[in-house]
RNA sequence: GGGGGAAUUCCCGAGUGGCCAAAGGGGACAGACUGUAAAUCUGCUGGCACUGCCUUCGGUGGUUCGAAUCCACCUUCCCCCA
């Protein structure tokens, strides 16, 4: 299967300056092609991850990747699609954001012997002249069609600073630039940088005469039409210590039935014959693709031991299964009790289930509350020295979360 | 540059001197029902030593017995005119 049908059969597509042109080079593999990220956090996130799966898919085509970082760009912000300003970051940030993002795309991209490059657009947008800017580049922009575009539509009610209108201007100085010193002649990146990659192509037949494509993949959206990849605490990220293997693992598992299949296509390796297979499924039996679903990504992004584990800890807590060693778990100190004793609230809290001993109390008082699979009704509980010994006991607020307690030695 | 308006708890948004920890909605959280789904219903949603006390209504000062509410200045944002 060509890698051109392979991404439409995966629903990645969503637009494409000239089809039959773009198909032809990623199917011959003669495509350099770059996507941007801009260092907006210390950790890439799901967004970011379907990007660089669609680079990787490229890659074993035998087309040649150019991951971008933004530390230019990031210094400007982008407001496509976005209701207000960003935050302005520091440029110690942007640069703390991009070792970052540099160390997780290397486990993911292999960046050996020219297979692939990454760049970093500070190197020439840090040191552009003004003045040279606005002759050379600016004088190829109209701001009527600029203002019209969809990108800015939300913005044209709240206001849109003069440094954020520039950002399609860098975006497309980026790809010109890139054009010249890579051959790079796609950019690929999500549905809302149309407009700003189009900049770039018309920019490059501006300047040079010469024709370059661009080609926007789907954002990943409920069948609820939100952005996935969110929860209420932020984004979804791939770095362990800001969201861990289990909790990745858990979001993927409880993905709506709406989502799962369109999920397992868009975002794992799994051969599309097999996925066909799970298209008929459906009522519980979709709980078992969401389970591969889960599995596949958890291991794409940490690996297979991680996986397992967190399938472990997942099966040990919603299936009853014995195998406590992998859930997440937390030790508490001996001087945290009293009398040799400690309470539930307190618990609550050195457990992290609880934001407040205020809502550990409310969650104990709606009958939220397990521990060692007994319901606690009375917040005077306690619990002894001894009981949270060697293995300790497992805490439960709520149907989902769940820490193991134990006293450190 | 001139004129007008706004800033409230996670978000939207009521509140124009005490009855305000602050209506209503959304979201989040918990319970019931389920398939670790969705929908629905119920509860709950600042903190703490929890029938009581403390901190909060952009910031700083002030008026008052008492301020989210009044005054002054500041900051930020929006709209109209140029």
């Amino acid at each position: 299967m060509k890698i051109s049908e392979e991404l439409k059969a995966r629903g990645l597509i969503a637009q494409m300056t000239d089809e039959k042109e773009i198909c032809e080079l990623i199917d011959e593999g003669k495509a350099v092609f770059y996507i941007g990220f801009d260092p907006t956090a210390d950790s890439l996130h799901v967004g970011h991850f379907m990007a660089l799966c669609l680079m990787k898919r490229l890659q074993m085509a035998g087309n040649k990747p150019i991951a971008l970082l933004g530390g230019g760009t990031g210094m400007i912000g982008d407001p496509s699609g976005r209701t207000d300003m960003r935050k302005m970051l520091t440029p110690e940030d942007i640069q703390h954001n991009i070792e970052c993002f540099k160390k997780q795309m290397s486990r993911f991209i292999d960046f050996s012997e020219g297979k692939a490059i990454m760049v970093n657009n500070a190197d020439w947008l840090l040191d552009l002249n003004y003045v040279n800017l606005l002759r050379e580049v600016g004088a190829h922009f109209s701001v009527n069609r600029m203002l019209t575009a969809e990108c800015y539509k939300q913005r044209m009610e709240k206001g849109l600073s003069f440094l954020e209108f520039n950002y399609m201007i860098m975006q497309s100085y980026d790809f010109y630039m890139l054009y010249q010193k890579y051959g790079c002649n796609m950019q690929f990146g999500g549905d809302d940088q149309w407009s700003n990659m189009l900049g770039g192509t018309e920019l490059i037949r501006r300047k040079l005469g010469k024709d370059a494509y661009a080609m926007t993949i789907n954002l990943l959206l409920t069948s609820e039409g939100k952005k996935m990849g969110k929860t209420a605490g932020g984004a979804v990220w791939l770095d362990p210590n800001k969201t861990s293997p289990f909790d990745f693992y858990q979001y993927w598992r409880n993905v709506a039935d709406g989502d799962v299949l369109k999920c397992i296509r868009m975002l794992t390796f799994l051969p599309l014959e097999e996925i066909e297979e799970m298209e008929h499924w459906e009522g519980q039996k979709l709980n078992t693709a969401k389970e591969i679903l889960a599995y596949e990504l958890t291991k794409l992004v940490h690996g297979e031991e991680e996986a397992e584990k967190a399938q472990a800890a997942s099966k040990a807590l919603f299936s009853g299964g014995q195998d406590l060693s992998h859930m997440p778990s937390v030790s508490i100190a001996k001087e945290d009790f009293k009398d040799g004793a400690i309470d539930v609230i307190t618990l609550l809290q050195k457990a992290g289930l609880a934001s407040s001993r205020s809502d550990g109390r409310r969650n104990v008082e709606q009958g939220g509350v397990e521990v060692a699979g007994q319901k606690v009704m009375d917040i005077g509980q306690t619990y002894t020295l001894e009981q949270l010994s060697g293995e300790g006991l497992i805490v439960k607020r709520g149907k989902k979360k769940f820490c193991r307690v134990y006293v450190a030695e």
